[in-house]
DNA sequence: CTGTTAGCGCGTTCAC
DNA sequence: GTGAACGCGCTAACAG
């Protein structure tokens, strides 16, 4: 491993040169940087990290603080994680990955005490949030993904649940159905303070009173079993439902599965959208699910961009980064039929 | 930041001692070590990760190499990466991403000149991969996970494709079923030199010729259209199939509706077992898919600790370490009809 | 535009 | 059992 010195030796000026060079802090004459270059390669230098964050008292690495597989890492984290390491080397960063649990708040601090990161991203987090607290009492650089109840001075990324609400019952309302209903994540989620329950619920309710029509909705665990009851349930509750909007995946089959045991037609009789929906799900129900999905890889992307601007500049007021859902048809939506005959 | 200097002067000590209390490479009194600690918790100290590197001539991250998003990151992935930043963690390092393609191979080496990681988990390796063979020639710490063709001297962790393949077809055959059928990955993934398409043909083929049965497999595009397709096919070759057996997530649903287009059902007529498959998928099916599903967690638990070992002492002869997958019954296998009636 | 030098915070070899 | 001192490889003043 050639050394800085090393390579200055060999181009005959001073160390600092060298690193002047590299950094492009000062100017260097375009003939010693080429000798420098030369050297550079010639040995085959690559700068050591650990000196370089020693010197300059910055790390290069970011953390991405997330829930330890307490509600399964599925793909749209997948697509998160991803596209946020990228970014981040993108901008000579490292992604390092800190699975923590939610009660772990004081390890995290510890971690970034030590210096290991330059900055803490941290997912799915909850309406009350002792990490985030945390973080920011210790005045270290974070971006949250989701939003916690309270915003003031602390920097976000987000879907959009709202705009994406409304987006799906504004896409169902334009084929003409009147009765749609929406199946939510489990009571237990929203009391866990889950905030994409909460904010689907009030965006859901929101979209369907403005356009005059009556909200029904129903949460339901993550087991298709619970989506077959909740969609007997909403049946029986609505005879007339002629489209069920679902932010809640495995259920969302069961949904199908209960449709189809009663002899509906989906979608001819009843209509499914499937919302903040994983890549790469809709293909799994036959017929194919109509989607919008989740903005993963544009949340990691805005994610780590937030929160290099906050480790650069502290924490301007920042605009808001609210990423919306994106439709992708499949084929459990049509045009509701009118009028609809009576289901019995 | 509190340095050990502070901690040295607080607890009245020099330096060295509270590096050594810390590190324990030598004695240190009782007295002394209760005055250093008191004062580390006072301070709220915590070492410095840059320095300690630097000075120790170590880096205490482990990289990941994966292809970014190029065959889609799943469930088992997710499984995978979350299971091997928790263990990396558990041993005091940290685990960062580097989404790289199998061409940017000299960019990664790159990165371990600069002592960034300690060693490298390479991800998706295929038949004949560069990383891997960079990895081998510049002598950096590595470990795959996957094999190449070539193995001498390299260490890695794999799933036991050949024992999974034949657990299911022994699964099967032990329910009765004779003609057994295998709808495998996609033959230009095989092209590429993706290992575990070949692999599982091996595999499969073996298992099914050491039972006096007839091998019968066909290669499918990873959509659930080809998945149809190849289902049709299936049938016609063999029209007294009874099971098949997928390693094809989305074609398996495919698969499925197609079967019952044709009026079969699953699993009294045909039985579906879909082996090496992601955590949830047989959740989305209906009725849900009996599999063998893909032991990520376990792969990147093992990934980590080998590599870890190749670390602290060279590439000694390791035993090899093959994880195959396990059986989650789920409602698409069955004892197969005897003797089966004719389909038509 | 270039060279000199003092640290960054910790590990570790020496003397005591 | 303890302390002093040097060095890891680089950054960033401070001189020139």
């Amino acid at each position: 491993m050639a050394t800085m010195q090393d390579v200055a030796t060999l181009a005959k000026v001073s160390l600092s040169t060298v690193s002047y060079a590299l950094s492009g802090t000062r100017p260097v004459s375009a003939a010693t940087r080429e000798r420098i270059e030369a050297a550079m390669t010639e040995l085959g230098f690559q700068p050591n990290a650990a000196a370089r964050s020693l010197a300059s008292r910055r790390s290069n690495v970011l953390a991405l603080v997330y829930p330890a597989v307490e509600r399964g890492l599925g793909g749209t984290v997948a697509e998160f994680v991803d596209s946020a390491a990228q970014v981040a080397r993108e901008h000579g960063y490292h992604l390092v990955l800190w699975p923590f649990r939610t009660s772990q708040a004081e390890e995290i601090l510890d971690l970034v005490r030590q210096g290991m990161a330059a900055g803490v991203l941290v997912m799915d987090v909850a309406l009350d949030d002792d990490r985030v607290r945390m973080l920011q009492e210790s005045g270290a650089p974070y971006t949250m993904i989701g939003r916690t109840r309270e915003l003031e001075g602390r920097p976000w990324v987000d879907i959009d649940f709202e705009r994406t609400a409304d987006d799906a019952v504004q896409y169902l309302a334009d084929l003409g159905h009147r009765h749609i209903a929406f199946l939510n994540h489990s009571e237990q989620s929203a009391a866990e303070g889950y905030a994409p329950t909460f904010r689907a619920d009030d965006g859901y309710a929101v979209a369907m009173t403005r356009r005059g029509l009556t909200p029904v909705a129903v949460h339901c665990g993550e087991t298709p079993n619970a989506g077959r009851a909740a969609a007997a349930e909403l049946l029986d509750a609505e005879p007339r439902l002629s489209a069920v909007i679902t932010m809640n995946e495995y259920a969302t089959f069961g949904v199908v599965a209960e449709l189809q045991r009663r002899g509906l037609s989906v979608p001819d009789d009843v209509s499914i959208l499937s919302i903040v929906s994983s890549p790469g799900v809709g293909e799994m129900s036959n017929p194919p699910l109509t989607t919008m999905h989740a903005p993963g890889a544009e949340l990691g992307r805005q994610g780590v961009l937030r929160l290099l601007s906050v480790i650069a500049d502290g924490t301007p007021d920042l605009p808001q980064v609210l990423v919306p859902c994106s439709l992708e048809e499949g084929g459990t939506v049509s045009r509701a039929r009118s009028p609809r005959p009576a289901l019995d």
